[in-house]
DNA sequence: GGGAAAGGCGACGAATTATTCGTATTCTGT
DNA sequence: ACAGAATACGAATAATTCGTCGCCTTTCCC
């Protein structure tokens, strides 16, 4: 882990037939089973190959190496996941404040399926973390709650706001992971979804509510 | 990482002349200078051993395998913060609520210090995680803030109190983690541990205005 | 139907790895 | 000074690892 060496991670050809095209999927599935049978140490590229019924040399020909695979899945998982965001967080329907209960109801959520995977997935970020890809996906999740931040709290100074945005991102992610960590029954998932957006509101109408009068920065 | 096998952690045997004593320590310095410079990822008993400037076959006297000397890091790492989160959590000149701040800042400037050895030592936690001393420290940092609650949510319900304990805890160190993740200037972290301090009181204050009445899950 | 391009194969090489074990050295109590 | 225990050594071992190369097969398209 924490490599000093990053090349590409980009895929190194794109699949031009539909057989290519199916084992590219075939190796990204496998992979995903590799990583949750066997975990992100015992995670190599002959396993993925074998798991998936081909040979390495073909595995090869679309991943330039074994962290482009790993990167793969992550940028996937997290497509996903910046989508559902988008949807609940845009929701006009909703005031500011009511968006964050869904949100973080949805996020854990979603955090605690295929635990497995998601734990050796972060188990394996050392090989990936550091790609310019992978920042520019975290910097993407950043303007996200960055632009709710600024329909939630639209008289507070950008540094609160700024400041409150990278706080809660990085709870969200976080403690998600350390949450989804060890097995959960859904009422624990539950109830663990509800206090954080309990602890998010609470903190989100402090600010509001002193917002408008400025930055007070005593206690 | 995430290994399936788990085997012993505990020390080989323990140093009884003064220059084992020695020697154990000067292993230790070398792992955090190797951690520092090299990563989790070329983090190897052969490279400890170099930098010691002793031989691969003393280190395994003491350490039965690699996975124990990180956790020998980070058990006296957590040995450290444990310490001073007692000092800070049980102070009876403050009430309750006024030590939050104070633990806030004190964690995170902690999390913060060394931070490649630590970014390091967490990229290797797969390695020791799983192992019953890990856990048992976990169990045992939990138990610390569980007792702090005890004494600031008096009234609320039990469930509602661990949710409030867990919660703390998973935030508190998988946010500092995050956050330390990427080198961050004294205001950065002042800044940081003073919203995340703001939260977390928001939070409590809420939980023991609406503790009196009992258990509500509304919104 | 035929030639070219794309796809697929799997053995192989070079490099690292964690850990052991037989031997050499140093200490400690007497 | 000496015996035996503790310490220290480091070459050797056995297992994995990633990634490439040369060669065969399938598909495409004219």
């Amino acid at each position: 882990m924490s490599d000093r060496s990053h090349p590409c991670i980009s895929s190194r050809k794109q699949p031009k037939q539909d057989r290519s095209t199916r084992l590219v999927e075939t190796i990204l599935e496998a992979a995903i089973q590799v990583l949750a049978k066997e975990g992100a140490q015992r995670f190599t590229t002959a396993r993925v190959a074998e798991r998936a019924g081909v040979s390495v040399g073909s595995l090869y020909q679309y991943f330039p190496n074994k962290a482009a695979i790993l990167f793969r899945l992550q940028s996937d998982e997290w497509t996903r996941t910046a989508t559902m965001m988008e949807g609940i967080l845009r929701d006009p329907g909703q005031p500011p404040l009511d968006r964050m209960r869904p949100l973080v109801h949805a996020f854990i959520r979603s955090e605690c399926e295929e635990a497995a995977v998601r734990v050796a997935l972060n188990d394996a970020a050392p090989l990936y973390r550091d790609s310019p890809e992978a920042q520019e996906t975290r910097a993407a999740g950043k303007r996200l709650i960055d632009d709710y931040m600024r329909d939630t709290l639209p008289g507070a100074p950008d540094a609160v706001r700024d400041m409150a945005g990278t706080l809660i991102t990085s709870t969200l992610s976080a403690a998600g992971k350390q949450f989804s960590g060890t097995p959960r029954t859904a009422a624990d998932i539950q109830a663990y979804a509800d206090a954080m957006a309990d602890m998010f509101c609470a903190y989100l109408r402090d600010l509001s509510r002193k917002g408008a009068g400025g930055d007070d920065r005593l206690r």
